[in-house]
DNA sequence: CCAAAAGTGTTATCCGTACACCCATGC
DNA sequence: GCATGGGTGTACGGATAACACTTTTGG
């Protein structure tokens, strides 16, 4: 296929939330062309941009090649497009591999994406020999590309974005407990907060709906189950 | 020059602040190449991006050319792609005349700068036949390709910054009265603040320094001169 | 003297913050 | 019965919001 826009991709951070961390979905990309084993380096999952398409069209296809889920919460924060983020020199063999200009510089358009942890399983795909779920707090400092400062401006995105919109809803499963929301700001703010202001402070806001249910099989006392109203 | 890129571009969204009212900086593209009154719709100053640059440098460069100015504050707030963008018959036209691949939709990124107004006088240049400060309250519907979308996105960028950052400053001339950021202020948000909690407020942040200065030749108690701190 | 905008303080209200104890469950 | 996290209310302080009159100047 033709693409006349053959150095403008999209890339996704995608977030999850499991084990009281924040998760970013990162991928491998294939070396087989290569053979070559420096050119496995974690990337985020991203795409040329196709020619009659969107771009938050291209993020979600993106993410459904590798989730299967339609319909996740994304968001665009910034492009980039720095010329000497190809500095790495396995990002320019793999440039060269794949790309019909590989001397020119990619510009990208970058989305941050919430997803349920427990929706999917990932799995490779025709882009991605690998793809695991990692710890945002040690990440690796050799991701390809601009990658790791694309991901510190998505969390900063997000960081921005959680205080004014009821997003981080999409991060966990229906039915939650009210401690989990609050570790879940916490995780992704760095800050702690009071159990009973915080508690506070989001009932206030009137969006989430107490359930009849409760925790099962904890060793404490059960916490109630809560679900997103409406 | 060959353009590795040729369809990224920046557009920049540049304000400026007088007579009570927010302006915006719009261009008239040559028409010259088709004698074509169609062509003369407004514009959003921007250009392709060179192979060689980063989208920051662009977006100053287009300023540049268009102001003579250094230093402006700029601050990127979007990537545009819609394949829909260029849905004019004019625009179009215009693409065929002047782009090495006029089928090929073009991706912008979306800059907003803001200008004090008495610093330069909008001419023409070399791509822009016309330059002129419209009133942002009446801008035209009919503006070229999505440039409508990107000036409302830009201003509720504008919007978001104000709050958290003192970039209002770089609208006004170099000694301002208070009631002239006050009115400032309330021209960006479209609200209306009480006068002394205004000040109150705005003197609270520290960054106004006093001047041993006042208006000239008003017709009522003159307002004493502030400027930036440091 | 009149019009027009500058300048100034106090009070009430709201919101954020700090803080400690009892409860239900599994083992 | 003990360890673990769940669940609850109140009091204080700072920030925000409401509000009206006097001053200075030009015409």
């Amino acid at each position: 296929m033709r693409v006349l826009n053959p150095n403008i991709s999209v890339d996704c951070v995608v977030f999850g939330y499991a084990e009281s961390e924040l998760k970013v979905l990162l991928i491998q990309r294939d070396a087989s062309i290569a053979n070559d084993r420096s050119l496995l380096s974690w990337s985020l999952p991203g795409d040329l941009i196709q020619d009659d398409e969107g771009l938050d069209d291209a993020a979600h296809r993106v993410l459904q090649e590798l989730t299967t889920l339609d319909n996740v919460y994304l968001k665009q924060f910034g492009a980039f497009g720095d010329p000497a983020r190809v500095k790495k020199p396995s990002d320019k063999i793999w440039l060269q591999k794949t790309r019909d200009y590989p001397e020119a510089r990619v510009i990208t358009v970058a989305y941050f994406a919430l997803v349920n942890i427990m929706q999917f399983e990932p799995h490779p795909s025709n882009f991605a020999v690998d793809v695991q779920w990692l710890s945002f707090k040690d990440l690796s400092h050799d991701l390809a590309f601009d990658h790791e400062e694309i991901i510190q401006k998505g969390i900063e995105a997000l960081r921005r974005e959680i205080d004014v919109s009821p997003i981080v809803y999409n991060l966990l499963p229906p039915k939650f407990t009210l401690s989990q929301v609050q570790e879940l700001y916490e995780v992704i703010s760095g800050e702690n907060y009071d159990k009973r202001n915080f508690r506070k402070k989001i009932l206030a806001k009137d969006i989430l709906k107490p359930l009849d249910e409760w925790q099962k099989g904890v060793s404490h006392k059960p916490a109630q189950l809560f679900e997103l109203s409406e």
